[in-house]
DNA sequence: GCAAAAGTGTTTTCCGTACACCCATGT
DNA sequence: ACATGGGTGTACGGAAAACACTTTTGC
């Protein structure tokens, strides 16, 4: 075995949807390096941990989950990068988690954070490292997640309705969607929402019934964003088109 | 930063299709541990080295390229994979990369390797390490990337027919797709395929046109194998679905 | 001519979009 | 009564599936 060795750390993406606007977790730092600096939460894998346990256990810490079993929602890896000048102390790999949440109180910092906070993800300050790029691929991820997956539930309490889950869809793509199509659609997808006998009154006019999740995790057909017409579409940031040549 | 450091390798699944069957570069291991045992090819990241160089200098070297660009192909990260006991030498972290190339001669084997030679991915031996599971996600990542995104030409030389791009989706697939059906959706789909002047004689019926790959990346609407008519999937091998409790 | 493969046209069917319309509640 | 949001029905258009048909070669 060579002798290269790297320190390894999880950082997390954490989203959800507060007041129709995509938000983020972000902490201040405590420590240095990017003493004051913010930054997207995480921390350095344990011996004898695997990734995802890093993962959830830092989420809890972060969202105020005492022990380890979170909230309703979603926790996936999404790449992992390890620029050799990334970080200052030496050679870190950090692998990226994506989670999505329903809507929380506000957080208590903990893992040496000083601070932390949920932030639209439209007004990100600077971040750490190479955070910036972590959260745009996050980002993106769940906007593409949610085109032919059900994942959108998982920003959703329990029990919800089918305007909170159509809110869900226009804060993360920032776009309008037909509400009426759109209850169609969601409704007549098998396993996507099974139909309580609950409505919801006090809010003007007609009650509207509340959902749980489905058993289906996928969507066919997807539902598309607007932009997907044209039919180009940027390569995904960590694809590398290898370059021609003779053979 | 804490002491608990590992070794972090890159393992490619690199893909191709031969015979009109998609193939899969495997390696003997020359060294232990698993020495004899086939595995995908893979090696440590150097210092001051990014994993993307690290994919691309063992993919140079298993494939024959010298030099460090390769011939048309492509090149992406699948996952990280860093179960404490994954290795027994230690804590190693391997991030997966997924190669897609045209059809080359036999490889010759490099970087430690005994020898190496192209499988059928469906006829696989049981491979080293985690591999099967690396292999499952990249393979699994290759059939639906082929739905979305105009990657399958990376399958191809640098001018092929619409019959060779056909066949590399039922490789990929392993199901049949209607010629004519699948001929207008290629050709009207901007951007995808740029056609030649130059026909092939030589074969059986009406000479073929020669195409190249054209500037579009993406799809839309994207092409859909059979499969996805149930509203169901399963999630991806390594989603987490946090569990549920009270908030 | 005949078989085989390339490529085009036509019909049907499905689904997304747009929008008219009805339903059920608060004020 | 009326405004407001929930929910259904319906017409239109675009694209995919199915398949008849023409084109162009080798034999």
């Amino acid at each position: 075995m060579r002798g290269n060795l790297f320190a390894v750390a999880v950082n997390l993406v954490v989203l959800t949807v507060r007041s129709d606007r995509l938000h983020v977790l972000l902490i201040e730092r405590g420590e240095p390096p990017f003493l004051g600096h913010w930054a997207l939460p995480g921390g350095f894998v344990r011996p004898e941990e695997d990734l995802v346990h890093t993962a959830s256990r830092r989420l809890g810490e972060e969202t105020g989950a005492d022990t380890g079993s979170a909230v309703c929602g979603h926790l996936e890896q999404l790449a992992s990068y390890a620029a050799p000048d990334r970080d200052p102390r030496g050679r870190v790999l950090s692998v990226g988690y994506l989670a999505l949440l329903p809507d929380m109180p506000e957080p208590t910092p903990g893992g040496g954070a000083a601070a932390s906070a949920w932030c639209a993800v439209d007004d990100v300050p600077p971040l750490a490292f190479d955070h910036q790029r972590i959260l745009a691929d996050g980002v993106e991820r769940a906007k593409s997640k949610l085109e032919y997956t059900t994942l959108a539930v998982s920003f959703c309490p329990d029990e919800f309705t089918v305007t909170d889950l159509r809110r869900v869809y226009e804060a993360v793509w920032e776009t309008s969607l037909d509400p009426r199509n759109f209850q169609r659609k969601v409704t007549s997808t098998d396993g996507f929402l099974v139909p309580t006998t609950t409505l919801v009154t006090g809010g003007r006019g007609r009650p509207p019934r509340l959902f749980r999740r489905g058993p289906a995790t996928a969507l066919h057909p997807p539902m598309l964003r607007e932009s997907h017409r044209a039919g180009n579409r940027q390569p995904a940031p960590h694809d590398t088109e290898l370059h021609h040549s003779v053979e």
